[in-house]
DNA sequence: CGATTAGTTCCATAATTCTGAAACTATGAA
DNA sequence: TTCATAGTTTCAGAATTATGGAACTAATCG
């Protein structure tokens, strides 16, 4: 993943909107939500969360499945991975016990 | 993690100057990096540099520390861990199987 | 076919964020 | 003190993003 890439993710995250429907994705999982039932759940007008759902999209953040007259979002697993590893890359220069907290129970940042 | 925080916190993360001050910053680790090095390096004229790396720290990604005349800049690490912990939150329905690839060998998204 | 429902695109306005010159504050050296 | 270096704040213009009404396309039904 490139820096670019990185940040066009992170923009797509990084707005109040878009950030609730992603998390209310990664709660549905599978089963996914189509974009009138994100509209009317979240009290947004259609084109704006159009918009917003487009910019997921193109940050490979989340799919699209048409279904009849109905698109289904979901999210996209392999997007919000490849962002959190490209955050912490290179991370601890190499050396994860710096990472890792004091109790050395729970994960560092860099796994 | 409130969502506005993370808001703030993926806001911060979403500018091409920004992200490469971030990972310049974890490449660094405790070591940390000072304000004019920092705009040396990068080629950022001084008042850029000072706007982006406050932002930073408003979003609790980076923390500073005075030295002579010189300010030194690090990475927080719990800022980037609660980040990717409210990402995440509430995956998979609670059966990290569903998340984990095929292999099972590497880590899901939730770890 | 025409009617209905779901969703997107267009586009002008509003709101926010980014940039860097100029002026400022802070620290250390002579 | 005065000077020089490091960094921040101010502020105004530039650039980017967000919003939603109106008009559009897509699929289904009768």
């Amino acid at each position: 993943m490139e820096l670019i890439d990185a940040v066009t993710a992170l923009s797509s995250l990084a707005q109040p909107a878009r950030l609730q429907v992603f998390r209310l994705l990664v709660k549905t999982g599978v089963e996914g939500i189509c974009a009138g039932e994100l509209s009317r759940q979240m009290d947004i007008p259609k084109p704006t969360m159009s918009f917003h759902l487009k910019e997921l999209m193109n940050a490979g953040m989340i799919s699209s499945e048409r279904k009849g007259r109905s698109i289904t979002y979901r999210v996209r697993k392999e997007g919000i991975q490849q962002l959190m590893t490209f955050l912490t890359e290179d991370c601890c220069q190499g050396r994860p016990e710096l990472c890792l907290p004091p109790s050395g129970e729970e994960k560092g940042c860099c796994g």
